[in-house]
DNA sequence: TAGATTGTTAATCGATTAACAATC
DNA sequence: TAGATTGTTAATCGATTAACAATC
């Protein structure tokens, strides 16, 4: 590959700055000024230029950044100039939140299929889609060609289904059970427990 | 206050360390090493005794930390040696998987009202608790004493809702919707979005 | 004591910021 | 052109790591 090691702090801002243009582009805004897009994340601009200028010049000296370009190019450098299909797994409470997220819409991802272990939740239906037997996910993950996962099942149960992902050949896990989930390299995983986030907020109180 | 500034990375990271020994303590392990905490969490031990150097010494040479004892310092620092009340604004499916939330418990925090604009919603039951009208919150929030929410709102009314939040006194607060919200100093605010998260990764595959 | 692991220092590494020439 | 803002360099700042004396 062409392009050089990007340090990782860059690849975690790129999503909010497309989140900021996309929103931007709902309220008709055609250009912005790293200055303005700073000020409407907390980042400093000097921050965005240098983060945009891994990629290529996507600016216009004395004008700013046409928002409609750099969105399209941060799809791309993001790969979510394309949808991705997610296996959701668990549908308890917190599977049917996520399964009815509005979120995921025009920003590269949706559910493409939910499974679950417990008989009374099989073949049952959230939204469009039918709920479907744990046991059948190696053959889900392979006919839907799925490279993406989400794990919104108990933690006792969590280090399990991260296994069975893997084995099915997911290589990109959101993990909402507060639990550390070690994967092998090549394996993407990230971690969503509301509790760090408020732990980590009330050291400031 | 005698307490230097410390690093925001190593605040970031004392709640991973809580929740793994809250972990190890219930499968009776007693002891662990910078080491072995390391490998569990993937952290440098040189780092995770860095980390908690910055606040004391809570360990034994040539033998490791005491996990209890290490736990009570950790809550005790991140101030979760408490039980915060929490007010959920939002009952909408987001808003169920968070009221019933099993990972609230022991961690520090407890759901002590949910509230929403939604006539059909107000009154409702959630596990034990009644549904409240938004327009109560600062009532709410003065009553009990409340300092941390959570968003659970459709993107276009989170912003309203955090102002509202701010007025009342709230002080931390986690926001679900998918926007950067800006909040006045003295305030604390983390976003949750599993879409930045998702695209995130898809840039590494 | 011998072995192990901490706490801490110094060195390395990496990220952010400031500043400005280039240029629209 | 004059004014504005980018792209980029160099300087600063901060975080991580390696190494080891202290010590249990």
């Amino acid at each position: 590959m062409g392009s050089a090691d990007i340090p990782t702090p860059v690849i975690r801002r790129l999503p909010l700055y497309l989140r900021a243009l996309m929103f931007l582009l709902d309220e008709a805004q055609e250009i912005i000024s790293s200055e303005e897009l700073g000020k409407k994340l907390g980042i400093s601009p000097a921050q965005i230029r240098k983060d945009l200028s891994c990629f290529g010049e996507f600016g216009k000296q004395g004008t700013g950044y046409e928002i409609k370009h750099l969105r399209e190019q941060l799809k791309r450098i993001l790969k979510v100039d394309r949808e991705w299909g997610i296996a959701l797994v668990g549908a308890g409470a917190l599977g049917h939140a996520i399964a009815h997220y509005e979120g995921f819409k025009n920003r590269g991802f949706y559910i493409a299929a939910i499974l679950d272990n417990d008989p009374q939740k099989i073949g049952k239906k959230i939204g469009d889609l039918e709920v479907m037997d744990s046991r059948l996910l190696p053959e889900v993950v392979r006919e839907m060609g799925l490279q993406v996962a989400i794990i919104a099942v108990p933690t006792s149960e969590a280090r399990k289904v991260a296994d069975a992902l893997i084995a099915s050949g997911i290589k990109a896990i959101i993990n909402y059970a507060p639990i550390t989930l070690n994967v092998p390299p090549g394996v993407q995983i990230r971690c969503i427990d509301p509790v760090t986030r408020l732990q980590n907020m009330t050291y400031y109180l």
